[in-house]
RNA sequence: GGACGGGUGGGUGAGUGGUUAAAGCCAACAGACUGUAAAUCUGUCCAUCCUUGCGAUGUACGAAGGUUCGAAUCCUUCCCCGUCCA
């Protein structure tokens, strides 16, 4: 059971501030969990995650850490808190994603998904209540269950036969789970995610079905997977207000920086995205005026820093002369920093929402966003 | 002085008579990235011109000349570089 504590909501917007409690601390909503898909977040320690970055939690993936080094490794090892040295909440996606991202190495059956690893080619199943026992073996403070995440486009057809599926899918593992549940004393939730790929109607379907599995906390998923960003938005916007006012919302996967207010804005209170961890490796930076390309030329003898409104270890400490000239050379130490920056950026822009909601002023905040055009995009 | 080997676009390095403005790699310059098979992937990369096209023209494989319908590729001379022998 997973404690969610609603301290204030926009009277304007949907958005919301809470409080959510789990065995590995509070988490202050809207909350950003940075990706760490193999027990790290690429680049970054969990003692800056922690430290400088205060990341409250962050995310890990059921499909990757089965593979390797093994569900029961870790849980001999103390369990993944202790194994990745991170003492703070973890979430852990259940697989779900894989089978839209590894689409060629999966097969879907009533059962499950039987996916052929990508490091060796070994068959493994994934079922609602094995990927559910594979999380509480890695200790996971937040679950997800099993679910498919849908390629875009799908007919309204394919959607809906998938998104029943999906639906029966939550229904075992949620049974497994509370049954599991009985015999484990410290605090585990796990959140069914709502699926219906860009049909509104199928969405709320859905929402309605999954509701009466009372769970701790929803997911909204099967968003970017290729869609315009106004039908994600349109599809969060629809389903959202139909989940449990008391509990987290949470919304997979997204987004670019600008989008997510727009998210808050819909009543979402949890989202993930690889986007500030993967383009920082890959040199897209994102400031508080836009993103900077920093292999760009224009930087070769910049000697300001990437951001001087951000207060990250690498704004306080480098030009953007010396990241690009990190990023150009290949150095390792450019991953790190970029990964800092950027992460900070999310987490920032996260704590300025909550602020703002908890002193009344989120819509005064939107309209300030909004009308910032997305420079360099 | 002699004997070999070699000089290719910013670098490296394929190419030994015919879709070769010349492979690949690197560098450089851009673009992409949304519950991570990503420290990855894609494009451009001689110049000028335009009706931006598997376009036109010019220039280009050390230099000059030659053979040939056609040469980076064959011949001659010269200039460089490397290795070895005196």
């Amino acid at each position: 059971m997973l404690r969610f504590e609603l301290q204030a909501q926009c009277p304007v917007t949907g958005a919301r501030a809470g409080l959510l409690h789990t065995g590995h601390g509070i988490i202050e909503t809207p909350v950003f969990m940075p990706v760490g898909t193999q027990g790290t977040v690429k680049g970054v320690t969990p003692k800056d995650l922690a430290d400088s970055l205060d990341a409250k939690i962050i995310l890990a993936n059921t499909y990757h850490l089965f593979l390797r080094p093994g569900h029961e490794s870790i849980r001999r090892l103390g369990g993944l808190h202790k194994f990745m040295s991170w003492p703070r909440a973890i979430l852990t996606d259940s697989g779900g994603f894989q089978v839209f991202s590894l689409n060629s190495l999966r097969k879907i059956t009533e059962q499950g998904v039987l996916f052929h690893s990508h490091l060796n080619g070994d068959a493994h199943m994934f079922t609602p209540e094995s990927t559910v026992d594979v999380q509480l073996a890695f200790g996971s403070d937040i679950a997800m269950v099993l679910d498919e995440c849908l390629a875009y486009p799908a007919t309204p057809l394919e959607a809906k036969i998938s998104m029943d599926r999906t639906i029966r899918w939550a229904r075992k593992g949620y049974a497994h789970f509370k049954k599991r549940m009985e015999a484990i004393k410290t605090p585990h939730a796990l959140f069914p995610i709502v699926q219906g790929s860009m049909y509104a109607g199928l969405r709320k379907d859905c929402a309605m079905q999954l509701l009466e599995l009372e769970a701790d906390g929803y997911a909204i998923g099967g968003l970017s997977v290729g869609e315009p960003r106004e039908l994600s938005q349109d599809m969060v916007e629809a389903t959202a207000p139909l989940l449990p006012h008391g509990r987290p919302r949470y919304v997979m996967g997204v987004g670019m920086p600008e989008e997510l207010p727009e998210y808050v804005a819909r009543g979402v209170d949890m989202m993930d995205c690889v986007l500030p961890s993967r383009n920082a490796r890959n040199g897209c930076l994102f400031t508080s005026a836009g993103r900077v390309i920093i292999k760009h030329a224009q930087y070769k003898e910049d000697a300001n820093p990437l951001d001087a409104k951000c207060g990250c270890y690498t704004c306080r400490n480098f030009s953007r002369a010396y990241l690009r000239h990190l990023y150009q050379a290949g150095e390792i130490l450019f991953a790190t920093l970029a990964t800092i920056h950027n992460l900070k950026r999310y987490l920032d822009i996260m704590r300025e929402m909550r602020e703002s909601i908890l002193l009344g002023t989120f819509p005064e905040y939107l309209n300030a966003v909004r009308s910032v055009p997305v420079l360099n995009s």
